[in-house]
DNA sequence: GTGGGTGCAAACCCTTTGCAAGACT
DNA sequence: AGTCTTGCAAAGGGTTTGCACCCAC
């Protein structure tokens, strides 16, 4: 089952994957990985983030973090941040019900500094 | 010149524009738009933004900040973040020299909650 | 005639869609 | 028969590239 494949790709990588990655080491059809991702994400077993280069990747779901990402090298660390006070503020200036957000940054990493 | 009529819808753009939104008012090619954009964006004219949509939107440089985005009829409302202590945090708790940030929230504006 | 500004067509890449084939119940 | 899983081909949508054209200096 593919589905379990894809799993356990995501399960054992460091940093979130895009679709063409998966691919690279799964074989199965495109259509097929887009079609599990999708349904992993409304199960919420994987998360999306998207680093503004055109794709997206996905990774397991677990604590809520965010990324940060080498310019240079195309590295990714992750990062725990805590947002509470941020997120109330933000809730507190403006009328909109706040779902979810996107926070990466961006920068090079000790190597390629 | 195309490139003024670019510049003047983004200053009167109250949120970034896509270039198929720049494309459906000016009448102007698409490689035109994505050259001129490519331009600003290296003077600093302009800032990229991303919502995770597929595609980029732009908007004239000016004080730093953020959006909030309704997923449902996609209104976009600007916002001011003090963010100094979360870099000055994410900056000792990383070995990354981070260079720029996405920030972008998404949920409900009060029409559509 | 050289260079800047513009357009057109094609290619590229990620993503989505429609449909059909196979397996298992 | 019916449903679940997978694949294939095509189309879609944003972005990039290569080349040719035109106008001004």
């Amino acid at each position: 089952m593919i589905k379990n494949q894809i799993l356990s790709l995501l399960e054992k990588s460091e940093f979130p994957l895009s679709v063409p990655d998966i691919l690279s080491k799964v074989s199965a059809n495109k259509t097929t990985i887009y079609r599990e991702l999708s349904g992993f994400l409304a199960n919420k077993l994987v998360t999306e983030v998207d680093f503004g280069d055109g794709k997206k990747r996905y990774e397991l779901f677990r604590n809520h973090h965010h990324h940060i990402v080498c310019k240079k090298c195309g590295k990714i660390e992750d990062i725990e941040i805590d947002e509470k006070k941020l997120l109330t503020k933000i809730k507190s200036r403006s009328n909109f019900l706040i779902e979810n957000h996107s926070m990466e940054f961006f920068g090079l990493c000790n190597l390629c500094q």
